[in-house]
DNA sequence: GGTGATCTTGACTGGCATTTAAGAGGCGCG
DNA sequence: CGCGCCTCTTAAATGCCAGTCAAGATCACC
């Protein structure tokens, strides 16, 4: 029996609610935007978001997919340039959403699904520069290579640093693996 | 004129209130433990703290001084090993504190009196590192692997890791300027 | 033994995430 | 057509927490 033939069904109300969500969230951060401010940007009451999200956790999860979901599509763009040039363009991409990183390993601790969300996306982008690394280094100097990058590019997005310092630190990063 | 001839001078009271404090804060994190625990576990009420620290920021400030001075002086016992080990000492260490660490990375943002504490401890651990880096180097290649080295140490620390994993990663790192 | 500074407390405020229970609106079935 | 049911929305309430306020209690010194 079909339901929903509303005439918003409930994905692109989500989608709305998300939109709203999401901007609140990138530019003030999600500690400090109250689910009262989303719904108001969204013009609903509060307890709406509830009837589409579980927790604003949930609500967090659901912006976090869908940002990563475009950007891995935009990463496509730069896949094959040389690495050091990939590093930076993770960098300043996630640079973007600095709050949102930082946010997200403050959670971590305290929220499983945030946890897992995190795991995730670390297996998926150390997976992708792991395969980009020489050959002939072993592997478990590949994973603590990609455990440094991984590392560093985390803390140029989350550190106050001016774009020449990161640009710096992503060629320096980046110079090991070229003579290796 | 001499105040404070009470039986418990300010300075004492206030350290048994850093002591309930510190312990919650690395134990459960700062964020979960509520005044209302520590007053509990130092014996007052919740106001009581009030009176000693200004607010919850400014009890969090006096722990991280206090483990920053605790751990400066035994920094002096590794200070001459080799640099991995220093690193492999840092890291350890720091993983004591491993909620902490994400606190301080989480409310940067939001304090300003936390961002400066962490960017002066960052002054500091880097200057420490920068000047046993080989000579040869230039200005700005020392000052990336330096920003390099301190983001592994966090990553390492924040992150859920094995000690394996941990050593094989300060071992890498090191072993970029053991051959510079 | 009174006076003022130092310390402690109970009661309160305001913000927040989340829950509960009561509505409003559309849909299909008799 | 109307009646009940599922979908959606809301107002009101709950509970937790940081921080404030104003009234005590305790002490040091005269």
């Amino acid at each position: 029996m079909p339901v929903n033939k509303r005439a918003e069904p409930e994905a692109e109300k989500k989608a709305q609610l998300m939109a709203a969500a999401r901007q609140l969230f990138v530019q003030d951060g999600y500690e400090s935007t109250p689910m009262g401010r989303i719904a108001k940007a969204a013009g609903v009451t509060p307890n709406t978001i509830y009837w589409y999200f579980e927790d604003k956790d949930a609500l967090l999860l659901a912006v976090l997919d869908e940002l990563f979901q475009e950007n891995m599509a935009t990463f496509l763009t730069v896949a094959r340039k040389p690495l050091a040039e990939q590093l930076l363009w993770l960098v300043q991409t996630l640079r973007g959403f600095s709050r949102l990183i930082s946010t997200v390993h403050a959670r971590v601790r305290e929220s499983k699904p945030v946890d897992q969300w995190h795991s995730q996306f670390h297996s998926i982008v150390e997976q992708l520069f792991a395969m980009q690394l020489p050959q002939e280094m072993t592997q478990a100097a590949i994973a603590a290579e990609v455990r440094i990058a991984a590392f560093t590019v985390e803390g140029l997005v989350t550190h106050v640093l001016d774009d020449d310092a990161v640009r710096l630190t992503c060629q320096q990063l980046a110079s090991r693996w070229a003579r290796a």
